[in-house]
DNA sequence: GTCTATAAGTCGATAGAC
DNA sequence: GTCTATCGACTTATAGAC
C-alpha cells in the first residue's frame, strides 16, 4: 500500500494520531481536551499535529469517520435492526466516543458553516434510508405491521439512539440498547387489525 | 415587587439580557455567540453583562430555566402527554432555544463539571418520574397496556425528542411531535393480551 | 514533506476604579 | 452596576530548519 516513503509515514502517524486522539477522550472527556494535549500525546507539537488535520473539528470529525468504519466491519455479515443494537451496545464501552459524538452532532447540526455538517447530514439521510429500506421489506414478509409509518420509525430509532446517550452519560447504568428494544419491541406487537398472539 | 432601586434595575437588566440573548441566538446560531456579541446588543460591555451572570455557561443555563418556567405556565392545565407534545411543537418555533439546549445538553451531561450538569441531571430525572407516574396511572385505566415498561417508555420519549431534534436542525421540514406520536400510538396499541378494537 | 518556533487574534474571566 | 485594563488559554497562520 505504501506509495512514496515519507507519504507512507504520514500515513501511519496519522493513524496513530487517531488512536491516541481516541484514548485521551476516552480518559479525560471533550471539555478538558484541547489540541495541545493530544499533540503531547502523540508526541508532537500543537502545529506539527495540525499539520496532519488543519483544524481541531476536522481532527475530531477524522475520529467519527474511522470509528464508523471500524463498525462497519465488525457488523458486517448482521442484519440491520442487529447492527445497529450492537453498535449502541459497544458505545457503552467506549464512553470517550459517545461524549465525542455527542458533542460533535450538537455542534455541527446546529451551525452549516461547522466542518462536520454535512457529514452528519449525510450520515442521517443514509442511516435513514438503510433502516427505511429494511424496514420495508419486514412489512413485506409480515414482521411488521403494514400500517406502521417505516420512515418515520427510522427516524425514531435514531432519535432513540441519540437520545438514550445523553441519559447513559447521566447515569451510565442506563441500559441504552434494551430501550431501543422497546420500541423495535412495540412496533412488532403493534397490529389493530391482524390477528396476533 | 421592587425591592431597593438598584436591586429592581439588576433583576430588570438581567431579563433584558435573556431576552436578547435569546434572539442573538436565534439569529446567529450558537457557534459565532460570544459574550462579547451578547454584550453589544445590550449595550453593555462584555465584562458589564458577566457581572450579572458570572460566566458565559451559567447565561446560556439561565436561559434554559426561563424557558422551562415560561413552558410550565404556558401548558400548566394540560395533560402531560399533551404537554410533552406542546412544548415539542413551540420548539420548531425557537430554533435559537433548540441550538442552545441540544449544545448545552451535549457539553453538560458529558461532563460532571460543567456548571448546567446538576441541573440536566435534576432535569432527566424529574421529567422521567412524572412522565412514569402519568404512564403508570395509564396502565390503570388499561389505555396502555399492562406489559409496557413504563419506565423505560418514559426514557424513550425524552430521547425521542431530545434526538429528533438533532434531525430537525439538519432539516427543518422534519415534523418532531409526529414522531412522538409516532412512538405514542405504538405503544397504546400494542396489546398482545387483551381484547382491543 | 514534515517539523519547530512563533506571532497575531479571539475568547472567557477577573481585578479594581468610578 | 458598569467600566477599563489585563490575563491566560485557545486557534490559526506562517517563516524557516531539516
Amino acid at each position: 500500500m505504501a506509495r512514496r516513503g515519507s507519504y507512507a509515514k504520514g500515513v501511519a502517524k496519522r493513524e496513530e494520531i487517531l488512536r491516541v486522539a481516541l484514548e485521551v477522550v476516552d480518559r479525560n472527556g471533550m471539555r478538558g481536551t484541547s489540541v495541545r494535549e493530544l499533540a503531547d500525546a502523540v508526541d508532537l507539537t500543537q502545529a506539527g499535529l495540525l499539520h496532519h488535520f488543519g483544524s481541531k473539528e476536522e481532527l475530531f470529525l477524522a475520529i467519527l469517520t474511522a470509528r464508523d468504519e471500524d463498525s462497519g466491519d465488525d457488523t458486517a455479515g448482521l442484519d440491520i435492526i442487529d447492527q445497529f443494537l450492537a453498535v449502541i451496545e459497544r458505545n457503552a464501552q467506549t464512553p470517550g466516543m459517545v461524549q465525542l459524538f455527542t458533542s460533535m452532532a450538537a455542534a455541527a447540526t446546529s451551525d452549516p458553516s461547522h466542518p462536520a455538517h454535512a457529514w452528519f447530514a449525510e450520515r442521517y439521510v443514509r442511516f435513514r434510508a438503510n433502516l427505511t429500506e429494511s424496514l420495508r421489506l419486514r412489512q413485506l414478509t409480515g414482521e411488521v405491521p403494514e400500517d406502521v409509518d417505516v420512515a418515520k420509525l427510522a427516524a425514531v430509532m435514531m432519535a432513540v439512539s441519540d437520545g438514550m446517550q445523553l441519559q447513559w452519560m447521566l447515569d451510565p447504568a442506563t441500559d441504552m440498547a434494551a430501550h431501543l428494544r422497546l420500541v423495535w419491541d412495540l412496533a412488532l406487537r403493534s397490529a389493530p387489525k391482524a390477528d396476533v398472539g
